[in-house]
RNA sequence: GCCGAGGUCGUAUAGUGGUCAAUUACAGGGGACUGUAAAUCCCCCGCCGCAAGGCUACGAAGGUUCAAAUCCUUCCCUCGGCA
């Protein structure tokens, strides 16, 4: 690090509190968009929205940063595109802090989970789109490139990510690939940022998988390079759908507490109380956006599934204890009609009603964080 | 009244001698979803039973047959045409 870079970046956190039973801190993540108070749960606007909201329904919700996506906007509508029309802040008009995922995670997805082509080397990874069949190739440099186009104030490194249950030699892969990639993805960060003007910041993402040998090596060779940030990497469940504590601990163990921590694609509600309390800062998951629009709804008594029958003629709130504009303004019969008919505005409301359970859970881990 | 078409599990359909408690869709009931190819996917859906299995069923009643949702007879009903 030298003299002059020592600007935003070293000014980026700040820790307020710690907190003298667990590991959870109350800080502030500082952006050129922004401060996001953390613990903070990011919801995912994955293409560019929340799906089924407005960026203005999504602020109503006092969600103060969201996660976007490098590969998805890169493949559509193009990150040229959105530089063009002033970033994606202003195309999506929300000026709050945006995080932006590297796009790796993006790719494994796809290939992992069907029949798509696509291959992993030292340059990158080549894949094919699943929109039109186009071969693509996203590497290090490529993914920051579309990162700068998009005007995202957390960039995240290009990595390498694997299934939990991976052989040793496909974790030890991942772990050198990421780090060769997060130092060329850190030196394209500082070449653009330079080159641009631009100030954000760039976290990179731990991998090892289950391992904690590998966890460790991942880490130390990233955190030799210099990131403002680390991020959990991997899956946070096993086979058996368990949060798996231990790793996602340890790995926050591994990172230097003067640096946010942010626990990639965590979780449900108990799975964040638990990372807060394991050290994480920052969060995000389609959770509470993808479960919102299949009527499966967070509630202070637990889940509530709106479709059932049960809720046929309850003129109840979703939540009355809730101060969202669903449960302020309607009644779970007429949310269940909603859903039941697969009328959008459903699954718009219970949206809202599962971010602002999110962003009021945050604000209740932060208000016990002060206190305590 | 005559002629034609038809009556199948909530609805709409498939099935025209055994492989049929019976296809498919919708409706209904339940569940899953963790850095979003997810407005997606899975299960149940005649009755009893955890199950094996049993019982009752394809408009009604008879009949033919080892065997009928499927063939025959009569009746009831619906729709179209003619009177």
């Amino acid at each position: 690090m030298t003299e002059k870079k020592k600007t935003t970046q070293d000014m980026s956190f700040e820790i307020l509190k710690t907190s003298s039973t667990s590991k959870a801190r109350l800080g502030r993540i500082t952006t050129a968009h922004g401060v996001i108070e953390t613990p903070a749960f990011m919801p995912d606007a994955t293409r560019g929205a929340v799906q089924t909201i407005s960026s203005l329904q999504l602020a109503d919700t006092k969600t103060s940063a969201l996660v976007s996506n490098t590969l998805h906007l890169y493949l559509k509508p193009g990150s040229e595109l959105i530089r063009s029309q002033g970033g994606l802040h202003q195309f999506m008009h929300w000026d709050k802090p945006i995080l932006t995922d590297g796009g790796g995670f993006q790719i494994y997805s796809l290939i992992h989970r069907s029949s798509l082509k696509g291959k992993i080397n030292a340059e990158g990874m080549t894949f094919q789109s699943p929109l039109d069949g186009s071969m693509h190739t996203l590497t290090p440099e490529k993914s920051q490139e579309i990162q700068f186009d998009l005007g995202s104030d957390i960039k995240m490194a290009f990595d390498d990510c694997i299934h939990a249950d991976q052989d040793k030699q496909r974790n030890l892969e991942s772990v050198e690939l990421t780090t060769q990639w997060s130092r060329r993805a850190k030196e394209k960060f500082g070449a653009m940022s330079n080159e641009l003007g631009v100030e954000s910041l760039i976290y990179a993402i731990v991998q090892g998988g289950n391992d904690r040998e590998m966890r460790k090596k991942s880490f130390e060779e990233l955190n030799e390079i210099g990131f403002d940030g680390f991020a959990y990497g991997g899956w946070p469940i096993d086979a058996e759908g368990q949060f798996m504590e231990d790793i996602i601990g340890y790995t926050a163990s591994l990172m230097p507490d003067d640096k946010p921590k942010y626990a990639m694609g965590i979780g449900t509600p108990d799975d964040i109380r638990k990372g807060v309390e394991l050290g994480y800062d920052l969060f995000d998951c389609v959770l509470p956006t993808r479960n919102a629009r299949h009527g499966h709804l967070y509630t202070s008594e637990g889940i509530l599934r709106v479709k059932n029958g049960e809720f046929k003629d309850d003129n109840r709130p979703i939540d009355p204890v809730c101060d969202c504009t669903a449960c302020v303004n309607y009644s779970r019969a007429y949310i269940r009609h909603l859903i039941n008919i697969d009328e959008p505005l459903g699954k718009s409301l219970c949206t809202i009603h599962n971010l602002r359970y999110y962003a009021r859970m945050m604000e209740d881990i932060r208000e016990q964080l002060a206190i305590t």
